[in-house]
DNA sequence: TTTATTTACGCAATCGTTTTCGTTTTAGGC
DNA sequence: GCCTAAAACGAAAACGATTGCGTAAATAAA
């Protein structure tokens, strides 16, 4: 807004009016004639009239716009999810800033503070794989910075979220690999301190135990930066492929460690389904054309954006502060395909 | 900022010092004693001052956020033109905003709007697929609006811009495809008013004609939307399907383009490279674990952002009007792999 | 001791809007 | 023709920060 704008006051010079009576026309107020209105209406749009948004939220005191914080937009499930909540963000008129945590804490911890270091309405965060403690959203959110989580949340602040049914996204994917005939069953998963490591990796015990499967340690394998790095997975695959009793199938979770083991495997000439199988959570829209086409659990990301971002409007625009907190559990899909053929 | 932060003047009350004072001893200038200094700086530190960024923009007259439109983020070479951007953008201090146009010219011209609704210091752009005419920036460039094209740019706007040499990057495509084996090349691109269009189409007839080969217009389809929908995908592929000399290689451009063709033609159960063969531009990671491997294009996405961005805020922080414009073209990488083998 | 400088701070205008609270003008009622 | 009330507009104080300039106090120079 460098660029020299007109601005009220000189509306008001050139119609000889005052500042304050440009301000009322504009806004349509009852106190002002609807010849004048006409008038300072007609200048406006011919001298393309904007007024200063900086200035609007100044004296309004807000900002009309949210932050959002995900680990990395390159990631589908991400920048899915951020059309999801861009979608319902411009219809109530309020804008988005969007940085990347790249799964750092430090980035995170930087982040939240370059947000509101500009002035911020609300946020929506996604926490990264590194992030155990959430002191710095702690602090924001007494000073009354309305907060919503999605997908990676703490339990630690009390406030709406949003998530997809981790838990049963991983017992549905783990149980038909049970019912595939899949035998040893590995699991490579983010770092245990995230939420949907936790829900995910419970709902693969549990798939295992109502199989009566017993739970083997050394299958489950984690990785620091959630598949960040090529190299942690493929630390995960060696280790399992170096076990005596090498698992026959995997399940894998987040898009990154899933295509990063889908990559390793075809690479180390490992055939998918029939050396071992391979089921992961993805919302590539590409799933479907990978070789081999990938049993998957996709996530309703578009609808978790609408969710988080219509309950931090909600948040936003509520007069009294709210105490009720809720958080909304969303239904995952399994898609089977070749990468998990039944065995025999 | 609707949440109660600490102003200047709480600091000044609280120490019993004039906004004034505190401004400067915050801003460390000369005029203020050291002692003064250290205790505001303290007492700031201790209740978590933070200026407010409304106040400050609207007084230096500069809001430090930059504005970028895209065609959608879930591209993966767009969102790696982001982080490119980013990397650049918040090293010098500036935040960006980012919005998409879907391919819509009437969201371009919606979001541009919105944007400079908000304040901006500078506009970096891809035109979607359905712009023909650019007097939506034209306006705002003339107004002193700094604004860098990359990727799809217009020759009706004098400024700086980042494109991929698409140019040769058709080239190297189709003539690889021709050195390859495959006699009737066809080529699925996005609509012709795009720049990107124009050079890639220009790169495949140049090959071709150095190849002795005809250029056959039946061969050239065009998607609307730049493969937005899926069905004008289909469209393309089922025409070129019917004809009586149907093609044996195609060479599409843009990932979803790209992509799409890949799936329609897997579910349509012809074998690739045998039936037909496909090179496409694509920059997604996920190029090697496709069913099969795709022979693609990639363009420098990431440095295309960096550069744009770096040339955006050389416009934003240039003294004096800047007159002389240039337009840097960045290579592209042909990788080849078996959606491409050789014939015979 | 007087004068000149420096040091350290406050006043007030400013950025562009919004909004409260006058004030003027006009019309209406008698 | 006078009073009252409504209608239409303006003055000025915000919002929070920055900055040029004025000024008091402290120090140095004469």
């Amino acid at each position: 807004m460098n660029f020299n704008a007109i601005t009220i006051r000189d509306i008001a010079k050139a119609l000889g009016l005052s500042v304050s009576t440009v301000s009322k026309a504009l806004r349509d107020s009852y106190e002002i004639s609807t010849q004048t209105k006409k008038l300072v209406a007609e200048y406006a749009r011919e001298h393309n009239y904007r007024p200063n948004p900086l200035a609007q939220s100044l004296k309004k005191g807000h900002s009309k716009t949210i932050g959002i914080v995900v680990s990395t937009i390159e990631n589908q499930f991400f920048s899915q999810v951020i059309n999801g909540i861009e979608s319902v963000a411009y219809k109530a008129g309020f804008n988005v800033i969007i940085t990347q945590t790249h799964e750092s804490y430090e980035l995170e911890v930087k982040n939240v503070a370059q947000l509101t270091h500009h002035a911020l309405d609300g946020l929506l965060i996604s926490l990264s794989a590194e992030t155990k403690d959430v002191e710095h959203l702690q602090h924001l959110n007494k000073q009354g910075l309305p907060i919503v989580f999605f997908d990676r949340v703490s339990s630690d602040i009390k406030t709406h979220k949003v998530i997809a049914d981790n838990l049963k996204g991983g017992y549905d994917a783990t149980k038909h690999l049970i019912e595939a005939g899949y035998k040893r069953i590995a699991h490579i998963t983010s770092p245990p301190n995230i939420s949907i490591t936790q829900e995910r990796l419970a709902g693969y015990k549990q798939a295992l135990k109502e199989a009566g499967r017993p739970i083997e340690e050394q299958y489950i394998k984690y990785c620091p930066h959630g598949g960040r790095d090529t190299e942690e997975v493929e630390i995960a695959i060696n280790e399992l492929l170096a076990l005596p009793n090498k698992p026959d199938a995997i399940f894998t979770t987040s898009d990154r460690i899933t295509t990063t083991t889908l990559f390793l495997l075809n690479k180390a000439g490992i055939k998918i389904p029939n050396d071992i199988a391979l089921a992961g959570y993805t919302n590539t829209t590409l799933a479907d054309v990978l070789n081999p086409p990938l049993t998957s659990v996709y996530q309703p990301a578009f609808e978790m954006g609408q969710k988080a971002a219509d309950m931090l409007l909600q948040l936003i625009l509520s007069k009294r502060p709210v105490t009720e907190f809720e958080t909304i559990t969303l239904p995952t899909q399994l898609f089977i395909r070749q990468s998990t053929h039944s065995v025999g």
